[in-house]
DNA sequence: ACCTGAACACCGTTCAAGT
DNA sequence: ACCTGAACACCGTTCAAGT
């Protein structure tokens, strides 16, 4: 049995999605390319594709191989809930990829998590399931639409700014058609999107909790 | 001041809108291309470039369209967020772009009904933006999700055989790893997921209401 | 003012040819 | 078994030229 020395460079499923991942990190979804992608891993375009068949699955590796490093050993719901929050935070691009390929092998595991907390709980069987699709669909989407937020704002421009104007918009409002809005046009400016998550968290673990 | 005739093919940005909204819902994201839109409207790519700025653009205008048209005169939460989950159902190209642009004017006017019927419900001044944004942001993100899930079924496979595939992996995970997905394996088959959305929906005002 | 359509600078993906 | 990179079939977008 030959030992066989690999060499540090040689290409692997592995190598490809971490370069990936580090790509989309670095410059956005439309900035993973299969020729900068090759360029980076010093072989041409058509090599990726012995290990991995297309974009879409490259991907998704990439969505699950992050996910599944965010989650924690916890089982507490708000732990991770929050994990995954900061876990698309950090990598906005998982956003737009939860909302085209539900059912991911690190979904489930998330899923298997929630679900065994609401039995902890002592939620009845027969809501276990769909209040743990609740949770899971909240967590999921509210975490992809704040990193859509994040991303929307052009590189250049502040947080701030980008909010300061919208807050403005709502302030100029037609008063008849849109009381609401104008209402709080100033608590937009100053909100924490992580502490609104947690606190939309918070009402449907109280929805549970009082049934 | 002569009258003028107009042809009725004449271009038009709500022309070229319409089209786009209809090519996505034939065709798919993957459908709409300058080309084919060109093709459709009897033009040449060049000529949509004076009404709309790029394909991003169009696709902001489409997703508003939609949604402007689908917000009812009712205020009432739930039938706001059925109206916005049938329609993200109806178009489900609408949930990647979702979570690619907020903030749209059509969101506005989603955000102003919640927040007025919390106003109704004799929710606190100080909770009403957050929890008008939970609703919100549960609204689209799960709409959105499910729409995903949608989408991610090969257009010739039924829906039940998907399910049942996914359902038969998670009855045969590891017991150890995932009691909790053994368990619900059967409840995934049946579900129905417009009844799911509303079961959330309701934890969440139960969440509200309780306070 | 608005439309045309060829042309530019890219893509993802394939595949014969190499080692 | 794995890699190479030219080539194919597309894209979004631009722009000189027309009306």
């Amino acid at each position: 049995m030959a030992t066989e020395t690999r060499r540090t460079d040689a290409l692997s499923r592995e190598r490809i999605v971490d370069a990936a991942i580090e790509m989309l990190d670095n410059a956005g979804e439309g900035g993973l390319t299969f020729r900068a992608l090759a360029a980076q891993l010093r072989t041409g375009p058509g090599a990726i594709y012995w290990h991995v068949a297309n974009k879409s699955e490259l991907l998704v590796a990439a969505t699950d191989a992050v996910l599944a490093a965010a989650i924690p050993s916890d089982d507490a719901i708000r732990t991770v809930a929050l994990s995954v929050y900061d876990a698309i935070d950090a990598h906005p691009w998982i956003g737009t990829q939860l909302s085209r390929i539900p059912s991911q092998p690190a979904i489930w595991r998330i899923f298997e998590r929630i679900g065994r907390q609401l039995q902890a709980l002592g939620v009845p069987v027969t809501d276990q399931f769909t209040w743990a699709s609740a949770l899971l669909n909240y967590i999921l989407g509210v975490a992809a639409q704040n990193a859509a937020l994040a991303r929307s704002v052009e590189p250049g421009t502040d947080r701030t700014d980008f909010l300061d104007t919208v807050s403005a918009v709502w302030a100029d409002l037609d008063p008849d058609q849109y009381p609401f809005l104008r209402t709080v046009a100033s608590q937009l400016r100053d909100h924490d999107d992580r502490a609104q998550f947690v606190a939309g968290l918070d009402l449907i673990l109280a929805g549970i909790t009082g049934a």
